[in-house]
Order: C-alpha cells, then structure tokens, then sequence
DNA sequence: CACCTTATCAACAATGATTGTCATCTACGA
DNA sequence: TCGTAGATGACAATCATTGTTGATAAGGTG
C-alpha cells in the first residue's frame, strides 16, 4: 500500500474523507507484514485514540479495500486478516494452530521450496480461483 | 468419500454411532459435486427427516472431516462447503457473484488453461498452505 | 476564514454462521 | 434383551461482522 500522504490524496480523490481514526488504521497498516486482524488494528488504534470503535475501523479497511490499497484474506481461522502488501503477488502460509500467516514468493508453484519446508510443515495446499462463472460473466 | 456401507464400517470402527440422521447425511453427500453448505445439507436431509437438527449435521459432517472423509473448504463466501471429493487432490474456482464452488484440475499451478478460461473469468488467485509454523511444529 | 454539505463517528442493536448445554433418546456391543 | 456411551433436538450463547441513528466534523466553496 502507499504511504499515509499518499493514501489520504486517494481517499480524497474519492470523495471520502480523511479523520484522525482513519489516519491511524493507515499508519498502523503501513508495511506491517503481520497480517492483523480487524480486532487487532482496532487494539492498536485504541491506544492513541481511546474512543474510535471497531465499526470504524471495519469501515476504513473496507474503503482501503475498495481503493486495492490492502487484500482481505479469510484464511480460515476465524476472521478476516488485513494484508497490505499488495505490490507484490505472493502466497500465505497459515499456521493452524496459532493462526499466524505469513507471505511466501509466489514462484513455487504448489510446492514450499526446502528452505521453507524446514520452517514450516506442510499439511495441506489450498488454491483458489475468484472471479465470475460463465452465468454471471459481465 | 467412501459409500454408505463403507463410511459406516468407518464411524463404528471409531466408536461412533450411525444414525438414520448420519446415513441420510452421508447418502447425501456421495457423489455430490455441489460443494453444499452445512445449511443446504440440512435442508435436503430435512426433506426425508423433517425432525433433525442444523446441530446434528455439523456435528456428522464434522465427523466425517475428522475421518477424512470430506473436507471443509471455507472459500470466503460466508458458510463453509462441504467436498467430498477428497479421493483426487483438485483446486476450486469460486465465482464471486454466485457463490457457485467447481473442481478444477492441479496441473494447472496457478494459472487456468485457456479452455477454462473461456468458461471461467479470473480475477484473482489465493494460494493458503496450511500446516504448522516452527514455533508450532508437532 | 467562516459556512455548509455530507461523510464519518460512536454507541448500540441486529444479523448470520457456528458452537455450547443438557435432558432425553437410541444404537449396538455384551 | 439390556446397559451405556454416544447422538439427538431444542434452545441459548458466541463470535465476527454489519445495520441504524443522531451527533460531529472534514474540507470544498464562496
């Protein structure tokens, strides 16, 4: 995602506006690479800005969302996480008992290289492909 | 999945009981290239039982996941879908619009052959391998 | 710079999917 | 046939997320 300078001309740009609460689910978001959830932004938030609620937050991923400057993933643990490495394309790797995600190089195919397979133990590749079925074709 | 009479040696081989809900569940779901949802389950088997349970079928289907018999994909569409085709390892497509969940062949790695392209626009491709990271392994 | 429109806010209620509780029932091995 | 542990169904509860609403404030305009 781009920076907070830049975020807020985009927001802008879209008739939307730009708060104090949205500034800082911005800047909280730029380049973490923790994939948090919208319950953990929300707790980080809270600590400068004591009153924001979840709703706002929810709302602020959203429009980022919307504007492609963040992904959400449902990676099956629950709830949504927010990923805004959206320059590079790339996989996840999902803990299942922890819930941890973290990024993996799109190049391996199907398959963790050795080098990730010593970090992370594979039980089960998951590919989906979005898009539109020939009934709701555009 | 295995048949009726296969997945019943099954369940009573791990101390589990078959009843005539879990057979009308089971009957259900072989062969079944739908992907239902638990609540589509329910309401098909509800047709023969008018008495059971939503609570009931999570709890068969469950079974069955643990059993390896089906697996639960949750693609993002709200409720999970039940695949009992674990027999061939396979990729879904799920159209953002309709919710609609097909099989697609591995070979493909991450990208669609032009056949089913014509069939199926895509607008994005999620890779999730799950597992257990370093600090989780076994 | 003050104004005014309209998006955003916070609080709260509501939804939808799924799970917990528990008293009753029943599958099935002995 | 019987006894018991597992399964059932009715209901409440949970969790993530969204809808509602009156009040507030961002920021383009004059």
């Amino acid at each position: 995602m781009h920076d907070v300078d830049e975020l807020t001309d985009r927001l802008r740009g879209e008739g939307l506006r730009v708060t104090p609460q949205r500034r800082a689910v911005m800047q909280y978001l730029v380049g973490n690479t923790s994939h948090p959830t919208v319950e953990a932004i929300f707790d980080a938030v809270r600590a400068e800005l004591p009153s924001v609620s979840l709703k706002t937050v929810y709302q602020t991923v959203h429009d980022l969302d919307a504007l492609g400057e963040v992904r959400l993933l449902d990676v099956g643990t629950g709830a949504v996480r927010v990923d805004p490495n959206v320059e590079h394309v790339h996989h996840h790797l999902v803990c299942q008992r922890c819930g941890a995600v973290r990024d993996v190089s799109p190049e391996v195919a199907t398959e963790l290289p050795a080098a990730q397979r010593r970090r992370f133990t594979v039980t089960s590749v998951e590919v989906i492909f979005r898009g539109r079925c020939d009934r709701c074709a555009p």
